[in-house]
DNA sequence: TAGATATTTGACTGTTTAGTAAAATATGAT
DNA sequence: ATCATATTTTACTAAACAGTCAAATATCTA
């Protein structure tokens, strides 16, 4: 697993997972327990007590498979790490800038309606300052994207897409995608749907990449920056 | 002030708040550290003697001015909650679709660099499940966003505007501009830059409103969505 | 079925938490 | 300066917290 280098603690191992059926089934109860006292009470917030009684087992038993409220954490931090970059890292192999863009943005809404709770884990660690996952952000994130930054900016000098500048682009993908999961709470409350209404999703999703496609594509957008690009010689976008 | 009715607890009237100097001094000290203290680690997570100790004073002397944490947390909601609604209320005043919204995108820039911490606070609260702003959002946020989205609805059958829904295009632009403060850690890990500096805030203002405004305005869209309203009588829109 | 090992739990510890009580100190009006 | 009142602090409580320990129970293998 590629995230295991990422963090540390002791990530899984055949040398100190007992792989009983008992172990893989009480694991998997108590990280989605966990996940979701994460995501409502942040990682200070969340209690062992109430992650054991919601994965219907004491608290020594809970520190009987995760030796430590930190390692629990740690671990429910890789596998959200695993299952966000993931997407990311495939957006710039594709040769089309509309059709890669397309699917991003479509794999990061189905994200947003599987993981909810994963995904405000992720949004609290940043909020608290990301303790645990700066040292990840400032090395192996920053490089993600920079990559793919490259390849967004190879695409609009190849006057493909409009000249946004492709980190503000990326962000507000992840914004707007992630939304959905963060604040889903706010949007039951005022429209009363949420990602699992799935005619609701369908509407978010065809909204939200009628708005952003169109503000990346535009015909007259796109060859107003090429005009515009010809006259100098700056590198520098927006 | 229009929050105190909008929130349980005891708000502030000349009757139980004495209009000292060290009062007004002191409170104010605490709820810039509340604030602080509840947008990194949420209501649960933060804790008085940690606020008390970031407002210089002892902990009895904070619940000299504020009686219990709850308390104090209502206090620094209502403070946001004034603060966040007060553009939004704004948005539908105006004659035509294009500067309004992209004066509210503006408003909303702004205060995510002025106010970052309770823009996290806020987002925080919703997060746990907003088990204090639920009421709020149920009923008076509703309430605007119902009556906004139908100003909105007519600027789209006039051809204003493309054929967005506005609930979803409301969703957009409050995702895009609040992410900037609400995952201010995590640009400043990706990019080396934050809202503070003033570059990289009109970078992302001119960026966020390039993408956001075309995807809204473009001139294909409107004129297509007026041809097509034409032809059937349903009102839903998207 | 017996023995070894894996799993579970009750009772506990030391620490941190929100909040209290009462006394000490500072401030402002006369 | 004096007194009433406003502010601050020290010492405390009860509950909740993460984590330990040893004993009890369940499961698996020979």
């Amino acid at each position: 697993m590629l995230t295991n280098e990422l963090l540390p603690g002791r990530p899984e191992t055949s040398e100190n997972r007992k792989n009983t059926r008992i172990q893989a089934r009480n694991r998997e109860k108590i990280l989605e327990a966990a996940t979701d006292s994460f995501s409502l009470y942040g990682y200070r917030g969340a209690t062992l007590d109430q992650i054991a009684a919601a994965a219907d087992m004491s608290k020594p038993n809970l520190l009987y498979y995760f030796p430590s409220k930190e390692e629990l954490y740690l671990t429910v931090l890789r596998n959200i790490l695993e299952i966000w970059l993931t997407p990311l890292r495939e957006l710039g192999q594709q040769e089309e800038p509309e059709p890669a863009i397309s699917a991003y943005i479509d794999q990061k809404m189905e994200l947003s309606r599987l993981y909810p709770a994963a995904s405000r884990v992720f949004a609290n660690e940043i909020a608290a300052g990301a303790p645990i996952l700066k040292p990840v952000l400032d090395t192996y994130l920053r490089n993600i994207v920079v990559k793919q930054a490259r390849v967004i900016r190879r695409w609009i000098k190849q006057g493909k897409m409009a000249a946004i500048d492709p980190y503000h682009l990326l962000m507000m993908i992840w914004a707007v995608t992630q939304h959905y999961a963060d604040f889903a709470v706010q949007i039951d409350a005022v429209l009363g749907k949420t990602l699992d209404d799935k005619k609701f999703y369908y509407q978010a999703r065809k909204n939200v990449k009628r708005v952003l496609m169109r503000g990346i594509f535009e015909a007259a957008a796109i060859r107003g920056n090429i005009k515009r690009k010809r006259g100098n010689g700056r590198r520098e976008l927006a």
